[in-house]
Parts: structure tokens; sequence; C-alpha cells
DNA sequence: ACCTGAACACCGTTCAAGT
DNA sequence: ACCTGAACACCGTTCAAGT
């Protein structure tokens, strides 16, 4: 009953593997079903027999880029790991954000921040928020950083130097001191709780 | 020379108003070129007189979601001030996020945060790092509340109940509380440096 | 189970030409 | 100064039909 079938076709994971090339390649505005039904070369219509739609495509690869492995289980490891994980693919923030924002991914790192919150002796209901507002914090940042990129690649001759200062060094440490305020401030809301 | 031309037709201010209009009767999806033209009773490549693209149009709709006048001078209130401004319009923190990153808007906000920031005791260096970090909580989770609209509007009949629980009521309250924790941290940076 | 081919109803942008 | 008309190169989605 397992026998191999006559003739290998693309299956879901073969899709998605597609679409992760597609996105290196071109980023999520050259991420088109036209695209990934291409670099499978097949016809576009084929891909709605794996997928109903574009967004859950698009949930499938936002899965893939979040990884489902272990998190790190203190706070801003946790935040670290997430924020790595979006750096290392282009536009990762954007396409992780409306697919979360449509309720179509789970996060493991969101998991991993509620229990370092809880561990750190805050309330249930506050470790949640707590959580979602470390999670809003690192997807805002990355979306922003991300899309400045775009930015100073379409505009390459542009004034952008003063935006992308020294591209990474600077940026990571701007990234870890806002972190480090809100980690501080979840931590300072244990005594008032 | 300031006779009035014979036939008077639309300027800047005008698209701009049209495309407030269809906003908020189609949110950022219906938000398209033509059905601004539309609007306006003219043809799509009217608009490229007035704005040289898309984007530069949505900077001018960004500038008109936040606003020009004062904020209030309290850290939480100014940032209250600027999620009420985008809770205000469909879709508000998705347009102006994207104006934002792209370097195409300026937050009055902002700036009233870094000057709260600075008078609670920060560097100056650190008072910008509060007041993105504000800024970027405040429109991630705006963005991603308005996103879950969406959604519920999409899925009308679905189980989306636990996801938009209460609506406003709760919601403001995770909310506030995660920006009390935020503040805190703020606060909390003062004695480090 | 997986794909083709063709169509539908859209997009943003450009450009010569008009008044 | 502001607009028309037509075109270019795209989109996501649907659907009958094939193997």
């Amino acid at each position: 009953m397992n026998a191999a079938p006559a003739s290998a076709r693309n299956d879901k994971p073969a899709v998605v593997a597609a679409a992760m090339r597609v996105l290196a390649e071109s980023g999520l505005p050259g991420l088109s079903m036209r695209r990934i039904a291409d670099e499978l070369d097949v016809q576009v219509s084929a891909l709605y027999w794996h997928f109903p739609n574009k967004q859950a495509l698009l949930a499938a690869v936002s899965a893939q880029i979040v990884g489902s492995g272990s998190v790190p289980d203190e706070m801003d490891a946790a935040a670290r790991a997430l924020r790595d994980r979006l750096l290392a693919h282009q536009d990762g923030a954007e396409i992780v954000s409306s697919s979360l924002a449509l309720g179509l991914l789970e996060l493991p790192a969101r998991t991993a921040l509620v229990a370092a919150a809880r561990q750190a002796g805050l309330t249930d209901a506050a470790a949640e928020v707590a959580a979602d507002t470390i999670v809003h914090y690192v997807i805002g940042y990355t979306f922003h950083e991300q899309q400045r990129l775009h930015a100073a690649v379409v505009g390459a001759a542009d004034a952008s130097v003063d935006l992308v200062p020294d591209a990474a060094g600077e940026r990571r440490g701007d990234f870890d001191a806002g972190l480090a305020m809100i980690v501080a401030g979840v931590q300072a809301s244990v005594a008032v709780s």
C-alpha cells in the first residue's frame, strides 16, 4: 500500500520549498503564485490543488521561517532567537507578521516567552501580555529594519546613508537596548502584582 | 496673478481626500489607484501628475492619519494618542507602518516621546531608543489588532469568537498593560545609566 | 492524486497627445 | 496646469477537463 506511484509529482513540502527559493531570490514582492509555479515547471492553477489560496501558502512559508525547534528559555535569548530567524529570510518579519495576525501561525518563541515570564513571577494573564509585548516589539522592529533595506536597495545612490548607519552593528545595539528596557519593565511589574 | 483658472480641476489635497474616502469605504485592499481615480471621475493616469507613485500617495494619506497637531507630553498619553489615530482609520497601522519604514513620514508622537524620555532623565541616545521601542510596540500591536478585524469580517461564521474576545474592552486593557510594562522599563533604565 | 489551458476581473505604471 | 486614451506587463482565483 506504500508502493511508489508511477510518476512522482509535487507535494506540499515541495511547493513550500519552491516558495522559499523564490523568496530568497526575489523577496516578498517577487513571491507571486506564477513565479512559484514557474519554479516547479507547473501551471499556476496546479498550486491551488495543494493550497486553498496564497495566504495559506504564505502561512506554510512562515512556519518554515520561525521553525519548530526548541527556543532558549530566557526572555532576552528567546526574543533574539526569534529576531535571528526573521532576519535570516528576506522580508521574514512582514511575512510572519501577516500570518500571525491572521491566526494562521503558532510561534514557538511566544510559548517560551510566556513560560519565562511566569517563572519570573508574573501571573498567567500578565505573562501572556508580557510575551505579546515582546513579540510585537521584535516583529515591529525587524519589519521596519527589513523594509529600510528594501528602500536602500531601490534608492542606491540615495542619501540613505544616515538611515542605514553602519549596517548591522549599530542596529543590533539599538535592538538590544530597547529589548533590555522591555525586559526590565516586565521584571519591575512583578513587584506591583 | 491669483486669478481663478477658468476650470477648477483637482489638486493634491483633493486627491488625498478622495483616497481617504475610498479607505474609509473599502480599506487598504480596496485602495487602488483606479478606485481613487473613479472617486474623482478622472482617468488613473491623471493621478500620476499629482504623485510620482502609489507609495508617495500613501505617504500623504499616512500624514493625514497621524495628524500634525500637538501631542500630549507624557509618555503613555503620547503613545495612546498615536494608537487612537491609527484606530480611527481602517488599516491605519499598516499604512503608517509602511510609510514610516520607507522614511516617507514624520511622526509627531515620536518627537513627543523623545522629549518625555529625556525629561525622565534618559540620555539623548537612550531617549531615541525608548521612543522607537514604544512606537514599534504601538504600531505592532495595533497592526495586529486591525488585521484580526479583517480576518473576523472574512470568516463571519467562524470560530473567531475567542480571537476577538469582547471587542474593544479587553484589548484596550491588554494594550495598556503592555505599555505600562515598557514605560516602567524605560524609567528603570534611568537608574542604570 | 495531481496537473493543463483558458478565462475573469483585476493591478501599478508609462507615454503621447490633448486643452 | 491638469487630464485623456491606450497600452504594457503583470496579479490572484476559478473551473472544466485531462491522466
